[in-house]
DNA sequence: AACACGTGTAATAAAATTATTACATATGAA
DNA sequence: TTCATATGTAATAATTTTATTACACGTGTT
């Protein structure tokens, strides 16, 4: 059985998963979609920072984010969990780690 | 159905593992236990560095060293892997958040 | 027009992680 | 004694990540 995850893709997604404002990200948008300053007021920091946690996760394709138009007429930003399971062992990543890539080396 | 690992355990869990060495180590230990200066080698970085990688990982609690004295004599620091499996999904997250703190603030 | 609320980013500062260098100690073998 | 191999750490440098500040722009409401 094979990998359908590339060591570098798993090790994007770890790094995109360890910061706990990142986890809360992803509880939050567990339960539902959430527009972007309403996320910031629930977590309680600015938009800029959010922005950059949110772009960590979204490169690692664990969430993704659209416009949409509320009837108001405003622009909103809104992020949805993109659902993924990952049954993280020893052997999953030693099979993983079989095409990893360290630091722009070709390994 | 309760959830074993808290939050903060998962962090540094997943703190643990978002690293490309580090990676490597887990994907080594897994196959056979192994000696510091040898895994130094396997992976071609000093021993310092390692030496803070493995503290990273025996912190997370998912590899754990102890020492042997080979037939020659020589005192060996052999570390081996800590079997673990987690179902990284979603709801996890969910639920070990509940539980999370964020840099020494009581939440 | 002024205000409240939304998106988005550039520039910079602060903090944490990662990496290196230089040591110290000990054992067995040549 | 000198060499090769092992453990272990302190001090520092380099790099990356995280956080802040200051902007710009747009829409609807008062």
């Amino acid at each position: 059985m094979k990998n359908i995850l590339s060591g570098d893709d798993l090790l994007k997604m770890l790094e995109a998963l360890s910061n706990p404002y990142r986890l809360k990200i992803i509880a939050i948008l567990h339960k539902k979609k959430e527009y972007v300053s309403q996320l910031a007021r629930e977590l309680g920091i600015s938009r800029p920072l959010l922005y950059l946690h949110l772009q960590k996760l979204e490169d690692a394709k664990l969430i993704n984010g659209h416009l949409e138009i509320s009837n108001s007429g405003k622009a909103m930003k809104y992020y949805e969990l993109n659902p993924f399971c990952i049954k993280l062992n020893g052997d999953f990543i030693a099979q993983a780690v079989s095409n990893l890539t360290i630091k722009g080396r070709k390994e």
